[in-house]
DNA sequence: ATTCCAATTTCAGATGATTTGCATTATTAT
DNA sequence: ATAATAATGCAAATCATCTGAAATTGGAAT
C-alpha cells in the first residue's frame, strides 16, 4: 500500500492521504474509526483537518482501499482492504475485534441471494458477544 | 400484538406507544425508521413527537417487542418481533428488504464464536445486493 | 367519578458523527 | 518554474438521535 497505490485510484499522493494509509497499516487495531485516526494524526503532529479525515476515507472506500463497516453503536469503523474478505466478531463489552472466515456460510449466502433473485454485491455478517476476557 | 403485550411488558398503555405499535404491524414494509414513524404520525393527525416516538421504540427494543436494525447508511429500522428470528436481504438500488433463515448458518455462528472465546449473544447477517427488479 | 402520583410526553435545546462551502494551499503536467 | 486543478482546513451546517425539565396523562386508590 503506497503512493503507487494513490496514484492509480487517480488520486493525488498529499500528505494527509500518504499519513492516513500509513497509519491505517501500521496500527495494530486493524478497525480505526475516523476520530482514531484523527487522533493519531494529531498525536504524530500532522495539522490534518477532521473533515479531511472524513473525506479521504470515503475517497479511499471509493477506490477499494480501505472497507467502511458498520457496527452497532453509530459509528463506523475502517480497515485496509487486503483482499481476503472476512467477516468479524465483535465483543460487545470492549469493543475488541476479531476476524473470522468460514466458507460454507460464504458459500451458502450467494445460494440464499441468488433463490429470491438477488445479485449479490456484499455482505455484512458480525457476531456479538462477549470476548474471552469480557465473561463474569 | 395489543395493549396486553405493553402492560406485560411494564409499560403503561398511551396514545404514542398503542399507535406506534399498529404502524408497526399495519405497514406492508416491515421495516421502518423512527422518521418513516414520525411522518406517518403526522399523517394520521397524532400530534406526537419525534423524540416520543425513539424513546418509545428504545424501549420497545429493550422489551423486546421490536428489533433494531443498522443496515448500511446510517440509520436504524425496526421491525415487529413476532419470535421467529431472521436475517436480511437488502437490495442495494431500491431499499427492498427480504427475510431468510438458514439453520446451518445459524448453527455455524454459534461454533465460531465459540471457536474464538466469545460468548454470543446476537448477530447480524445482511446480505446486499440487486433485488428482481432492479438488475439492467 | 374524582383525586393523586408516578410514568410519560412535549418542546427545545444538546449531542455526536459526518458533511459541506469556500477561501487558501499543494500537486502535477507542461 | 508556472498554471490549472485538485485537495485541504476551518467553521458552520446537517442528520439521526438523545436529554432536561415542565406540563400532561394513565391508572390505582378513594
Amino acid at each position: 500500500m503506497d503512493n503507487q497505490d494513490l496514484r492509480e485510484a487517480g488520486l493525488k499522493v498529499t500528505v494527509p492521504r500518504v499519513k492516513i494509509l500509513d497509519i491505517l497499516e501500521k496500527s495494530q487495531a486493524r478497525h480505526l474509526s475516523a476520530e482514531d485516526i484523527y487522533r493519531e494524526l494529531i498525536e504524530t503532529g500532522k495539522d490534518v483537518g477532521l473533515a479531511t479525515v472524513y473525506r479521504v476515507l470515503t475517497q479511499f472506500e471509493a477506490a477499494d482501499l480501505v472497507i467502511r463497516h458498520n457496527f452497532e453503536g453509530g459509528h463506523s469503523v475502517f480497515e485496509l482492504n487486503q483482499g481476503e474478505h472476512h467477516d468479524h466478531l465483535v465483543c460487545v463489552k470492549c469493543g475488541r475485534v476479531e476476524e473470522f472466515l468460514d466458507e460454507t456460510i460464504e458459500d451458502k449466502q450467494h445460494d440464499i441471494a441468488t433463490a429470491s433473485g438477488f445479485k449479490m454485491t456484499s455482505h455484512s455478517l458480525t457476531i456479538y458477544g462477549d470476548c474471552n476476557g469480557c465473561q463474569v
